[in-house]
DNA sequence: TGAATATATGAACAATTATTCATATATTCA
DNA sequence: TGAATATATGAATAATTGTTCATATATTCA
């Protein structure tokens, strides 16, 4: 943000408007972390992987295998879907097995399908 | 992604599931423009002018003016959201007045908002 | 215990991108 | 017509980030 600019030299168009949609804007830190959850939805390497969770419960080798990734690539975004809460996992011996975490992952995507698809 | 990795290297622990689900994925096609369309959401900026948009239609100077940023770096975003068609605008002469295209942008943002305050 | 395997992770590099600044375009109105 | 205003946009810069590579950790099993 340009720390030099200010906004009183707009001539907004209209103050009454801007004063009343100012106040029902949610709290800066909701905005910034709903903008950090979407972000984890765009990237096509997570996208891939979240498709291929949505099928069932996978292991990272697999989930590498099927979206002709390397282990490291998806372990390295497993951690980045981990830390927003979108997959769980669970060890069995040597082999970790991810799945989502809860529903919206998939009503999210659905919802964004459904736009896409619509256009 | 790593041209030499070769995925044969692997031993695959479930190799039917892996066949199975490579065979559910959705195109690699829609995994982009979905990966895309949440890449636009994935920005404080713009999801502070969507958060604007949800509540009316606004011109560039008044939502610069609400989100505290740059009539030029709003107009770049609105861009953006208008590449995906997530806004729409009409014009009145000199002023450009924006607004969401549609009620997918208020669906996903609503589920985004559900699996935040759900943590 | 030691080799093999699955996954995780740190550092480096390359690519993407948001903002700024300068400027261009479009519109109004005196 | 020309000044003022609203918006748009291109280029440059700074910051972020995804992948790779090397390596570390954890687990199994011979």
């Amino acid at each position: 943000m340009n720390e030099e600019y200010n906004n009183e030299d707009l001539q907004v168009v209209d103050e009454e408007k801007v004063l009343r949609v100012k106040s029902t804007l949610p709290k800066d830190e909701l905005i910034f972390d709903l903008a950090e959850l979407f972000k984890v939805f765009g990237d096509s390497t997570r996208m891939k992987i979240i498709c291929t969770l949505l099928e069932e419960e996978l292991c990272v080798g697999d989930i590498a295998c099927i979206t002709n990734s390397t282990p490291s690539a998806i372990s390295h975004q497993l951690r980045v879907l981990k830390q927003s809460k979108l997959v769980k996992y669970r060890k069995d011996g040597k082999v970790v097995y991810y799945s989502l975490d809860d529903d919206h992952v998939k009503q999210i995507f659905e919802k964004g399908r459904e736009h896409i698809e619509e256009i």
